[in-house]
RNA sequence: GUCCCUGUCGUCUAGAGGCCCAGGACCCCACCCUUUCAAGGUGGCGACACGGGUUCGAAUCCCGUCAGGGACGCCA
């Protein structure tokens, strides 16, 4: 059993081939096949290195490891070359010396009468050849009958031979074509299971034909299962004006790897009513056989919610590290006898929905605020609240432990001895703080903040008008 | 234009003829909890594209219509 992802690096790979290659990569770990990785990048002229590292990045970023490759179809052209001419010498490809013009003048005329444009085959039927031109070569299509693709989620779908035309395999560059390297590759790296994107489904005749070519009648041909597209949030189709970024910006902006990759899965794919996988549970859950057939859009929404249900149970360890790559992004250096990272993971996560977020709501214990939000100040900071805030300090000042605890402790302390509720002192202590109105329970943020930090900051804006 | 694919709440989906006057999740709203914000809990809003069949019975099967997408390239 083995399956490949087989990406292009022509543009930054984004969530619509993320989710195809982690549909083959769950295949292939469900069944104890190979994953194979193969970049096609016959396309020399769109085909950049800046594309082919972020498939690398991503996919290393989201532990899509494949178990071999990358394979390059750059680097394998003597092969290409070598089944080119065998095809040649026994006759399944022919030579074409039509011109691109020929042949647009040759569309725009089918087009004119209402036809499917396809080549007509004038090279393979004895049109001369044109001395001083550098011809392509063609594949020779079977002319009729039809060919059946027993497709693994979308079922039978049987296309005929006469819709199919001789296709280009081989440029007058010399250059093999994709639908040929495709095939070429397909049989060379034993691929059993062809797992790729809806919009190859009208591709997969011609393959098939040029994989019998090479098999022989009664060869085995690999079971191909044609993944519904992923649309934009707005449902338009993936691009850049439509949500199409890097793989590695969903990185970038704090999300957890195995969200991205649960979100993915639920698109196109679900287990009845579950929501919520584990990495193991997909693996153990996914079948290509409960993949359906329509297209879906990506819901920002979603992906956020899901982020966070992971951040809730994942290693707050391992989330500190990331929150302090996003507090380093942002321009802070957390020290190592400043807040411990880990106890504001511990608060912050229930209430963020990515690092990024985490990171940003964070910042205050870091750096003091320089202001104070203005509707926050005006309501908690007005002289009731600054005694209020004086009478906290004092209470503070003199414990022994400062711990959550005993903070909670206190503070309820002097709130019931004031005959007032908690939050006639939290309200004007948060914001005194945090500069604004919000932020994780007060004894656990005076807690990971620090005692002189805490009084510095209270008196501050006790003394602040 | 020709061929191919698709069509259940705004979105992701469950549903393989009766369990469905359609279930879950995100979003939104209300309430509960509560020191803020969240998280959590409870409830609410909300869909079988349309029209014909088949059947005692259809979201599920068949046909047509409409709508969306894809392919038709010396792109992949």
């Amino acid at each position: 059993m083995r399956t490949r992802f087989a990406p292009s690096p022509t543009g930054l790979l984004h969530i619509g081939g993320v989710r195809t290659a982690l549909f083959c990569w769950l295949y292939a770990r469900r069944h104890g096949g190979a994953f194979v990785l193969r970049v096609e990048d016959t396309d020399r002229e769109r085909s950049t290195d800046e594309a082919v590292r972020v498939i690398l990045e991503g996919m290393a970023w989201l532990g899509l490891n494949p178990d071999e490759g990358p394979f390059y179809q750059t680097r394998r052209y003597d092969r290409y070359r070598e089944v080119i001419g065998d095809w040649l010498a026994s006759g399944k490809a022919y030579h074409c010396y039509c011109s691109k013009e020929e042949l647009d003048t040759m569309r725009a005329e089918q087009q004119a009468r209402g036809d499917k444009p396809r080549y007509d085959g004038r090279c393979r039927h004895g049109k001369p050849k044109v001395e001083g031109v550098s011809p392509v070569v063609r594949f020779k299509n079977p002319g009729e009958g039809e060919v059946v693709v027993n497709d693994a989620v979308h079922g039978r779908v049987v296309f005929q031979n006469k819709e199919l035309d001789d296709l280009i395999i081989q440029r007058s560059d010399g250059n093999p074509t994709y639908n040929f390297c495709v095939v070429v590759d397909d049989y060379d790296m034993a691929i059993t299971h062809v797992i790729r994107g809806d919009d190859h489904l009208n591709n997969t005749p011609r393959q098939l034909n040029m994989l019998r070519a090479m098999v022989g009648e009664g060869g085995a041909v690999p079971v191909y299962a044609h993944l519904p597209m992923i649309l934009g949030p707005d449902g338009a189709k993936l691009s850049k004006r439509h949500g199409a970024v890097s793989v590695l910006e969903y990185e970038r902006e704090g999300f957890l790897p195995e969200a991205l990759l649960n979100y993915l899965a639920r698109l196109g794919w679900s287990h009845g009513d579950q929501e919520f996988f584990t990495l193991e549970e997909m693996v153990e859950l996914f079948d290509i056989e409960d993949v359906n057939t329509s297209a879906s859009a990506i819901n920002p929404d979603k992906l956020a919610w899901l982020n966070q249900q992971h951040m809730l149970v994942a290693d707050e360890t391992r989330l500190a590290d990331m929150l302090r790559v996003q507090l380093t992004a942002m321009g802070i250096t957390p020290a190592l006898e400043g807040p411990n990272l880990v106890a504001i993971v511990a608060c912050q996560k229930e209430r963020s929905k990515t690092l990024r977020e985490m990171a940003m709501a964070s910042r205050f214990f870091f750096e003091a605020p320089q202001v104070y939000e203005e509707k926050a100040a005006k309501k908690h900071l007005a002289p009731e609240g600054q005694a209020a805030l004086l009478a906290v300090a004092a209470a503070l000042e003199l414990l022994a432990d400062w711990s959550p605890l005993a903070i909670h402790e206190a503070l309820n302390g002097l709130a019931a001895a004031q005959g007032v509720g908690l939050g006639k002192l939290a309200q004007p202590v948060r914001v005194a703080v945090s500069g604004g109105g919000v932020s994780p329970p007060i004894d656990a943020t005076l807690a990971i903040l620090g005692r002189s930090e805490t009084l510095a900051r209270l008196t501050r804006a006790a003394t602040n008008a």
